[in-house]
DNA sequence: ATAAATCATTCGAGTAACTCGAAGTCAACC
DNA sequence: GGTTGACTTCGAGTTACTCGAATGATTTAT
């Protein structure tokens, strides 16, 4: 299958149909055509921008910034250093919570020990 | 120093001081005293708990799923086995988070790269 | 063929988690 | 003693959803 609808696309990225619709009102589904009844059709090609507009999203892009992003795309060549520009900042964004999660995940990991430990010996305790 | 204003705190920890309020008034911080100005007063103690508070929020857990989490550690004992899952759910949706993380770097080094090619190309092509 | 179910649409209201600013209190410095 | 600065509360504003109502077309069931 090659085309998708608003549900379809819900169903494939786990994204609820109000985000999809939410994000094309906004205009950062530049490729997103409809049919005679008005219904969104999603092609392959509009699922490539669906899928880097969720990068970018999940990442922490903003929609103001992602839309930013996405007109330079549509102005052309000229455009190409200043979204690089983004993109390299971005991936340095991501890199640096990707460290941070890191941390967080050895933390968890740590209350997880503290816990185990006491359930251990609550084990022992309770018993008759 | 082992006691913080909400501005010392604020600088210390990267979070605005509307937050740390926030937060407070929220509950999800149990030991926080204050002077007779009734200005708030982070101890040592206190501290533990924001940095605990913080890894649960920035792992995607949600206010009310704190305080809930808060509530059980004050109530004792009882409640061990519940907060030993709570973070056993946390810390595995913590990994599945940061494989996603993964996969939204690659994404956008492969971008990085295509976007290297097109400017090295440029830079040939305007060549006089 | 008409009714029901299922999918789509728009639009406006509601929510979570901040984010900000106003208005007021207190203390310390010049 | 007036300004500066950090604290307070409180209410309004913002972002990014999230939901539901009202409406319309398509498919299936009787």
């Amino acid at each position: 299958m090659s085309q998708y609808t608003v549900k379809q696309l819900s169903d494939k990225l786990g994204i609820s149909v109000h985000t999809i619709r939410f994000y094309d009102d906004q205009g950062l589904f530049p490729e997103v055509s409809r049919d005679h009844y008005k219904n969104r059709i999603f092609t392959e090609e509009s699922l490539s921008w669906v899928n880097l507009v969720l990068c970018l999203r999940n990442t922490g892009m903003s929609i103001s910034e992602i839309k930013h992003y996405i007109n330079l795309c549509q102005e052309g060549d000229s455009t190409v250093h200043e979204r690089y520009q983004i993109i390299l900042n971005q991936k340095k964004k991501a890199e640096e919570d990707l460290k941070e999660m890191q941390k967080r995940l050895e933390v968890l990991a740590h209350k997880e020990k503290y816990y185990e430990t006491l359930l251990a010996e609550r084990v022992i305790i309770d018993m008759p």
